[in-house]
DNA sequence: ACGTTGACCTATA
DNA sequence: GTATAGGCCAACG
C-alpha cells in the first residue's frame, strides 16, 4: 500500500500549524498549498487523519462561512463545538462568530 | 480503467 | 433559508 505522500501530509502539516483559539478554511489550506481547486480534498485528508489516530486539531477547520460542516465526523457531533468553545472561540447554531477575527489566513501568519 | 463519493466553492433560482 | 447545478480532483470499490 502507498505510504500518504505530498498531499496528506502538507494538509496535516499546515492544520497543525494553527494557533489556538484560531479557525481556518478548507479552502484557504488548499489554496495556501498550492491547489486551490482540491478545497475538498483537504477535507478528506482531515477525514482521514481521525481514524488514523493523528494529533490533529481538526476542529480548527470549517468551511468558508465559518459553518462546523464537519461535527457530524467527530466521535460526537457536539466534540468540535466543544473543542472551539474551549480555545474561546464564540461558536452558536452550527457557525463560528466573529469569524473574521479568529480567522488564521496561513499567507499572513506563515512565510 | 471507470463510476461514485466527498468535512468545498460559486452561481443561480 | 433550501435546492439544484457545475466545477474541481484524489481516493475508493
Amino acid at each position: 500500500m502507498k505510504y500518504q505522500g505530498d498531499f496528506f501530509e502538507d494538509v496535516l502539516e499546515v492544520v497543525k500549524l494553527i494557533p489556538r483559539g484560531r479557525v481556518t478554511s478548507y479552502g484557504a489550506i488548499a489554496k495556501y498549498l498550492g491547489v486551490a481547486r482540491s478545497s475538498r480534498m483537504v477535507g478528506w485528508a482531515l477525514n482521514k487523519s481521525l481514524e488514523k489516530d493523528l494529533n490533529i486539531p481538526a476542529h480548527r477547520v470549517v468551511n468558508r462561512l465559518g459553518l462546523l460542516s464537519g461535527k457530524m465526523h467527530f466521535s460526537s457531533p457536539t466534540k468540535m463545538e466543544e473543542e472551539l468553545r474551549s480555545e474561546g472561540i464564540r461558536v452558536e447554531n452550527n457557525s463560528v462568530q466573529n469569524f473574521n477575527e479568529v480567522f488564521w489566513d496561513p499567507f499572513s501568519e506563515l512565510p
